[in-house]
DNA sequence: CAGTTTAGCGTCCGATCGTTCGGACGCTAA
DNA sequence: TTAGCGTCCGAACGATCGGACGCTAAACTG
């Protein structure tokens, strides 16, 4: 009847169960990704399916991975090229508004939605998610940090507290972009978003 | 063993259980607010609870608008008697902001959660949440085209785009606010959002 | 070739979900 | 005194949740 998958084949059955999970969830949640639904999604059993991570938690920390790298493809890596400092800067903020824009995610940014839903809670999921957005907020500091050395920020941002003052607000905007995006579904959100951004780094 | 209540009590039991069905539902969201749970927590039966709404969306929909009550009550109305246009705005959003900083709902700002939960789905919840929003929104909108049309913002704000470009980006600051307190317990947020909204609305 | 490993299935479990139902009880008005 | 209404309860429902178990059979290892 059902056919065995490969040793080698497994780990591509796991690939394909974190990306199905990766999609359902930025739309249902993480609590929402659900072990029997997903698993009648990729006509699977659910206990073939919980049988490669163990438990739903387990499963929900690889689908936090999983959007990770997924952000990391779509955002951080289209502005390795650039040179570092202000237009880094500017590259990887084009890059999130465009990963914004271009719903990489069906259910907007994996991550805001992650965090609205967990971060009243504690446990492992909700560090991991913490842990994430760190990481991503510190690689924007460092460019932030390196372009105000350079005095290439406009408004004189200098200090410590100016760059992270300049991060509140950059991310803010990309609050403000999802929201707009999901909730009134207002594509004109877009420009505004790049308007804000021109202002806060400079024309 | 468990006395009955008169005509005129099942009112005030219907706003007991909205009081904590806003509590819960701001920590676990609108659809982790559960029938079960909330009986519980208030000592009734769940066929109990349930019959003063009828079903559970009856009861979120009841739940958004007391919500957008508690949030009217503690924002909107601190600003009533300030002079319109710039003062006014600038009044509305440091209420804005002391909303979050006080923590009026233990889970965060309410809508900001219920927009990340409902953005995806469709239905009446959705729509009551978007209205609210909407609702708070054109308050603001006014508001700034009042301070706009009377020469009082900075930047030379006049154009309804303009407008909508500060809404925008007031709202970012406020979801950026949001995301730090409750992700980063970062109280450091709120000054920085103060000095947004100084720099958006003149200093 | 035989032996081990393991991906995936089928089945079952206890808990909990939202919802329905009949009835017990207190209140109000006739 | 009594009929009726509204409030609330206890029990039960079908569905679904996360998870545990043992099994089969293909793929790997020697």
């Amino acid at each position: 009847m059902s056919p065995r998958r490969s040793a080698t084949e497994a780990r591509n059955t796991r690939s394909v169960i974190l990306d199905r999970g990766v999609h359902v969830a930025s739309v249902e949640g993480l609590e929402g990704l659900t072990i029997g639904r997903l698993a009648t999604d990729l006509g699977m059993s659910k206990s073939g399916l919980l049988g490669h991570f163990g438990s739903k938690e387990v499963l929900q920390l690889a689908v936090v991975d999983t959007a990770a790298g997924v952000f990391v493809h779509e955002v951080s890596d289209r502005a390795t090229g650039v040179e570092p400092g202000l237009p880094r800067l500017r590259a990887l903020c084009e890059a999130w508004i465009s990963y914004m824009e271009r719903g990489v995610f069906p259910g907007g940014c994996f991550f805001t939605a992650a965090v609205a839903e967990f971060d009243d809670r504690e446990g492992p999921v909700r560090e991991a998610v913490a842990r994430m957005i760190g990481l991503w907020r510190r690689d924007l500091t460092f460019q932030i940090r390196l372009a105000a050395n350079a005095g290439q920020l406009p408004g004189g941002i200098t200090t410590d507290t100016d760059a992270d003052q300049l991060m509140f607000e950059l991310y803010g905007v990309m609050l403000s972009l999802n929201h707009s995006l999901r909730l009134d579904r207002d594509r004109a959100a877009v420009d505004r978003a790049r308007r804000a951004v021109a202002r806060l780094l400079g024309a």
